[in-house]
RNA sequence: GGUUCCGUAGCUCAGCUGGAUAGAGCAACGCCCUUCUAAGGCGUGGGUCGAGCGUUCGAAUCGCUCCGGAAUCACCA
């Protein structure tokens, strides 16, 4: 199994062989990239097509990829010696030198036995005479910074502007397929920010998998059984008068949560009744004439009793409503949906072929176990004493029936990092189980969002309920609208949409830009920024270039596919460009590192970019023709980069705000 | 106690497949709208990258040992 963050001894144990084999190719790629380029060979260019050399390919090339060829062929004309692309080092140079592209000269000094100014500018030298694309160079210290000429990023361009989906790599029928299940909610409450998290991260990673060129299938799983949705059932038969969400107008999944809180303060009330009377809190606990009504009902529901199995139907039915209205505005959907009540008996016979096999045992009490002390871990709990199954059970269960219903090469989990310990289990178990992605499955294991007090806590009611959050966010967008006049004129449906995409836009970027494995804090009283690294300020950005490109076509500007080459750049322009063309790069990163927020960051980066050459260079204003049309370009592929990035975010853009 | 994750500016976070003087945003202070949207731009202050040792020409980044926080080790899901 990969767990997506840490990586565990016994992930690198499975993969020695291959890691052995790739450390004589790649020298200086660190272990875990051979790793994840182990499993994700189907995401990475082929090294070769670096060093091809027909012209039609190089202007498909991106420069840094060109450079990396020449460099190659330069240390070998000038020291004889053969490197492979992967360990000559091309950076970006750092704002504060000279240049686009910084080679690190310190890994060539063996063969080059000169010293690192000397060897800089010696391939220097050769670069710039032997390559085109080289404009100038200068050598600091063991660094060699490249000017690329302005025409090459003219090209680039032009290469960027014609391509609509510029950076994303589409499925064919030969493609992976990639099955990635999140959400998983239970029925016995509303989404919380938790779930938020989990559904946007979830989402986002679904985008980002395709975007690299594989089927996905989004799938999810609901809980909707169990004791839980039992003690909901039963407080709403006991108090809740027949209520439903039409006669009171709440919205279902809401309406089963107050009924779970409605048994929950009254267990409680019990409990404390009993106990006053001299029982220990077990033994209270235990003694709840209600927690036992709960029970019988579980029973009952498990033996098919109409009554319960219609009551439970009609209660699942107002909570689904609920879900998808929460779904739906959060922009997030599923192919596929699973349902526990009709898997969580199919493990069973799976588990009962690993006891055949021997992979399990069985104890004196009937119950089935796993011994996974071979791999370091404890003994694991597969089927009760009474032949019940537990949760590990009705993942297996899961598993059977999603490899039946679809040819599954790869598994992804969106599951929090509590649950750790439980899919390293699962890996474990469904490679003895014979499923051929059991052992790579991905655990895509997030972080807990917790409150300024600490961790949330549905009983507490200290929970962040996702649709009073959503709304709270429209709210403000369209308040921070109207304060800053921005949409008069602008009809009421189109003024509310904004409000939508803005406000949606902050939500998703504040939980999406944070490094997904990490613990993250949402303060509610500091209400989500509008400004700053926010969504909101790379919608504003994507708007404002909006804005230039209407005056432009309103003008009768067309801006042509192929730019006049004969102007001159200023850096800011060429580093806009060489930002633009990373994006493949970094969509690629973001599929590898199961990332979003490499995504998010980029977007960021990219914008505030764009923001400062806005500020300092006239567009529509610019007097010379070509320079105008050049600009005109560059904003429009900046506007079309962001949007492309946000959609792998599920955020839209707005155009105007 | 075992295992895993996290620790970077007052706060929220980037950077971590080793590379040049560690970056953003928020908050604070100052400047810029007769010019393409000021939800913007520019500037000032703010750091023992938890601590120590090691590997290296070079460590926030890799390894080891500590310290602090979290999760998990259920016949809950």
């Amino acid at each position: 199994m990969q767990t997506v963050g840490p990586l565990t001894p016994f992930y690198f144990l499975l993969h020695a062989p291959s890691i052995c084999f790739c450390i004589c190719f790649c020298l200086q790629f660190s272990l875990i990239t051979l790793l994840i380029i182990h499993d994700f060979q189907f995401l990475c260019v082929p090294l070769q097509q670096f060093t091809m050399n027909n012209q039609k390919s190089i202007r498909y090339m991106n420069i840094e990829n060109k450079m990396t060829a020449a460099v190659v062929k330069a240390i070998k004309e000038l020291y004889g010696q053969d490197v492979t692309p992967a360990q000559v080092q091309l950076q970006k140079t750092k704002k504060e030198f000279e240049g686009h592209l910084t080679l690190v000269v310190f890994p060539f000094l063996k063969i080059s036995r000169k010293s690192p100014e000397q060897t800089g500018q010696e391939i220097g030298e050769y670069l710039k005479q032997n390559e085109p694309a080289v404009a100038a160079f200068n050598v600091i210290k063991g660094f060699l910074n490249l000017t690329i000429a302005s025409a090459c990023w003219i090209e680039l361009l032009d290469d960027i502007h014609a391509d609509e989906n510029y950076g994303l790599v589409k499925a064919d029928e030969n493609s992976p397929l990639v099955m990635i299940e999140y959400s998983s909610p239970n029925t016995n409450k509303p989404l919380h920010l938790g779930h938020v998290r989990n559904n946007l991260l979830g989402n986002a990673l679904a985008n980002i998998i395709a975007a690299n060129g594989n089927k996905v299938v989004k799938t999810n799983i609901v809980n909707d059984r169990g004791i839980h949705i039992c003690k909901s059932m039963l407080a709403w038969k006991k108090y809740g008068n027949g209520e439903t969400p039409e006669s009171s107008g709440k919205k279902g999944d809401h309406l089963v949560g107050d009924y779970y809180v409605a048994f929950d303060k009254h267990y409680k009330a019990e409990v404390a009744e009993l106990m006053a009377k001299g029982m220990t809190k077990e033994e209270a606990e235990a003694a709840s004439p209600l927690m036992q009504e709960a029970r019988e009902m579980l029973v009952k529901w498990e033996a098919g009793d109409k009554e319960v199995r219609a009551l439970w139907e009609m209660m699942n039915n107002w909570v689904y409503a609920g879900f998808d209205e929460t779904y739906k505005k959060m922009g997030v959907s599923f192919d596929k949906i699973y349902y526990e009540s009709q898997t969580y008996l199919e493990g069973k016979d799976k588990v009962q072929e690993g006891l055949d096999k021997g992979f399990f045992y069985k104890k004196e009490d009937g119950s089935v176990w796993a011994d996974l002390t071979a791999e370091g871990l404890d003994h694991k709990l597969l089927l009760r004493g009474d032949g019940t199954s537990v949760y590990m059970t009705q993942d297996i269960g899961t598993a059977k029936i999603r490899f039946q219903d679809y040819p599954i090469d790869k598994m992804i989990y969106v599951v929090g990092n509590e649950q750790n310990y439980h899919f390293q289990v699962l890996s474990i178990l469904l490679d003895k189980l014979g499923f051929e992605w059991g052992k790579g499955l991905v655990h895509f294991s997030y972080g807990m969002v917790e409150l300024p007090e600490g961790k949330m806590k549905s009983r507490e009611g200290t929970v962040v309920d996702a649709d009073d959050l959503i709304e709270e966010m429209i709210n403000t967008a369209r308040e921070t609208s109207n304060e800053l006049g921005k949409l008069d004129g602008v009809s009421k449906e189109e003024a509310d949409n904004i409000a939508r995409i803005v406000g949606l836009g902050a939500l998703k970027y504040f939980i999406l830009k944070v490094d997904a494995r990490k613990n993250m804090t949402f303060n509610p009283k500091e209400s989500i920024d509008f400004n700053g690294n926010t969504g909101p300020f790379i919608q504003y950005t994507y708007a404002r270039i909006q804005s230039i490109l209407r005056k432009a076509a309103e003008a009768g500007i067309v801006i042509p596919a192929r730019l006049p080459e004969n102007i001159e750049l200023s850096e800011k322009e060429e580093g806009l460009i060489q930002m633009l063309a990373d994006f493949g790069a970094v969509v690629r990163q973001a599929g590898t590192d199961y990332s979003p927020s490499i995504i998010a960051n980029y977007c960021y980066d990219l914008v505030k970019e764009y923001n400062q050459f806005y500020h300092d260079f006239s567009i529509l204003r610019e007097e010379n023709n070509d320079l105008k049309l050049f600009r005109l370009a560059l904003s429009q592929n900046v506007g079309k980069i962001v949007r492309l990035g946000m959609a792998l975010l599920g955020i839209e853009v707005p155009e105007r705000m």
